[in-house]
DNA sequence: GCCAACGTTGGC
DNA sequence: GCCAACGTTGGC
């Protein structure tokens, strides 16, 4: 089982905005970035932790736990020419563009980004690399445990 | 709003 | 295939 971070502007979807979906799953759309793309469809399995992270907003931060709740389909999105993610090279027959479901599995406790940044378990994680700003990024099971125990501590 | 860092595009 | 120009991300 593996670990990611994926990072979303809570005003286009928040933590919250999962949890009062309908199975509390919602699907990931509008990731346009090959390498963010390529761990979903290659390295992605449903049952993966899920860092649900805010970013463009005031508090960046983890704001819950989720986990990955289906395989690879083609991203809606990209077909619709009314939403800012259309990809006018992308077809039906061709799809560029992925999603995957997460289903949020546990909110209630927020750790900001400064936060993170003080904690020496997480040094190495992809996020806080400097120029880091992949959407999807993987964690490690130390970095995962770490993030955790510091939720559950807040609750 | 600024700006550093990174990704993509397209001319050559 | 190089690389300059441009666009985007995202913290501050």
């Amino acid at each position: 089982m593996a670990y990611w971070l994926m990072k979303s502007e809570p005003d286009e979807v928040s933590f919250d905005d999962v949890l009062a979906a309908p199975q509390k799953t919602v699907a990931w759309f509008g990731v346009r970035n090959y390498q963010a793309r390529n761990f979903m469809r290659d390295q992605m399995k449903v049952g993966d932790g899920v860092l649900f992270y805010h970013s463009s907003c005031a508090v960046p931060g983890v704001a819950g736990i989720a986990e990955v709740a289906s395989g690879p389909y083609p991203d809606a999105s990209q077909f619709d020419k009314k939403s800012h993610y259309y990809d006018p090279k992308a077809t039906p027959e061709q799809p560029r563009w992925i999603s995957v479901d997460v289903t949020a599995v546990e909110g209630g406790s927020y750790l900001p980004l400064s936060e993170m940044r003080t904690m020496p378990e997480l040094e190495d994680m992809v996020l806080l690399q400097k120029g880091s700003r992949l959407s999807i990024t993987p964690v490690t099971a130390a970095q995962w445990k770490a993030v955790a125990a510091r939720l559950k501590q807040k609750v």
